[in-house]
RNA sequence: GCUGGAAUCGUCUAGUGGCAAUGACAAGAGACUGUAAAUCUCUCGCCUUCGGGCUUCGUAGGUUCGAGUCCUACUUCCAGCA
């Protein structure tokens, strides 16, 4: 079983460590997307100079290319990427939601390969076995995200995952078995809970998740923080206090790590901090400004005071809108390396502040500073 | 000097009788949440009550219901010949 210990609690929020294979994961704690195995724009190298704890790749892609067989070769995702610290992987299962012409059946679901046409299918067994040879610390139960927000189609799909959770544990528990004769590394798993906007299909499945005995959980299927806090409270008070919670894809807007937290998720992983940063939206304690407008040309301050990432600590807005309107490589590698730092040193403050007992004042402090000026 | 060719939005460019006029770049702005995203969208002559109105394709005339497109002259540039 995956090792969690709870130093501190507030309510539903907790300060603790995850402790993985590959090192302890402090928490609450920003995972950077690297869904390729790699974080866009930078290296392993400036993630853990701006901080980053973990890193969450994704099983769809690393089955497309290079293919799973190849990172087991390499000796799993942690070497491979060189990250070498603590790993997740996403199950594939959110491909479902962003992918188009994927087919739906009760044993898996059927994919066209975006880069060549290729037919293939991942089933909960599929998926199970792909991350197991990929071989990052936590993976996530295969799960089915609904496109639609009506009732029917999300108890469906809640319904659907449920089914998929029970074959992701068999097959996981065959897969850590055989692990175990070989002296292989342990690897853990959580399940994933869906249910969308309607609490009562969010406890029905944080309750089927819980009796299914998993490492953690995810907590999936959510696009914005409007109804986030009710919905968390309702989950994370029924799901087992003393294990892990992971909150899929949430942390682009600052009060997305705040509620998420506050209301009991330990870790968050989003591509949009990288996504954004590489488009030219750049974090500030004021509000994301976007640094191609022609206000910045002649913008000598740092892109944000207080901000210890490399990007600040060394150059301009100008500099920055120079490198953005010149599209040199070097504009999205510092430009992602001050949002990655934003939102991972966003988190560790909010551990921080939860340890000392600080919280709700910097969580106010913080958002009407960030969203007052700008929305 | 002669003979050809060319002049269109900041730049390059499409356009050979119905056109405020193509495309690209540049410029201005917006979007982005478990990444088919170093992507995508919008604006880009002036004014607008968003119906439309007005002024445009080197300059000046002309032909025509109608001219960026045809004719004449001029200006500038390019090429060849002197």
């Amino acid at each position: 079983m995956l090792k969690f210990d709870i130093e501190k609690r507030d309510g539903l929020a907790r300060v603790g460590t995850i402790h993985t294979p590959h090192g302890d994961i402090k928490t609450p704690a920003f995972v950077g997307a690297a869904t390729r195995a790699t974080v866009k724009a930078l290296t392993m190298q400036e993630m853990r100079d701006l901080g980053s704890q973990a890193i969450l790749a994704n099983t769809y892609h690393l089955i497309l290319r290079p293919g799973t067989d190849l990172i087991k070769e390499a000796g799993g995702l942690a070497e491979f990427s060189s990250w070498h610290g603590p790993t997740f992987t996403d199950s594939g299962g959110f491909q479902i939601f962003s992918l188009p012409n994927v087919k739906i059946s009760e044993n898996g679901v059927k994919f066209k390969s975006h880069i060549d046409g290729a037919n293939f299918e991942i089933t909960p067994e599929s998926s199970m076995q792909a991350q197991w040879a990929i071989g990052a610390d936590i993976h996530m139960a295969f799960d089915h995200l609904a496109k639609s927000e009506n009732y029917a189609d999300m108890k469906v799909a809640m319904e659907r995952t449920h089914a998929w959770l029970d074959r992701c544990v068999t097959e996981n528990e065959k897969l850590a078995t055989a692990a175990r004769e070989n002296n292989e590394v342990e690897q853990y798993l959580y399940a994933v809970v869906q249910g969308g906007t309607f609490n009562d299909l969010r406890a029905e499945s944080a309750k089927y998740c819980a009796s299914k005995n998993p490492d953690g959980f995810g907590i999936g299927g959510v696009f914005t923080a409007d109804g986030m806090a009710e919905m968390l409270q309702t989950v994370n008070s029924i799901l087992p206090e003393n294990k892990p919670r992971h909150l899929l894809g949430m942390g682009q807007e600052p009060i997305d790590l705040f509620v998420g937290a506050e209301f009991g998720c330990d870790t968050f992983d989003c591509v949009g901090p990288t996504r954004m940063a590489r488009n030219g939206s750049l974090y500030t304690l004021d509000g994301r400004i976007n640094i191609k407008n022609a206000k910045y040309k002649h913008d000598f301050t740092p892109l944000m005071q207080d901000c210890n990432c490399e990007c600040c600590n060394n150059y301009t807005r100008a500099y920055l809108h120079h490198l953005f309107k010149t599209d040199e490589i070097t504009a999205k590698v510092l430009a992602s390396i001050h949002n990655e730092h934003f939102v991972v040193h966003t988190v560790d403050q909010i551990r921080a502040s939860l340890l000392d007992g600080t919280f709700a004042d910097y969580k106010q402090e913080f958002l009407s500073r960030y969203y007052g000026k700008t929305l």
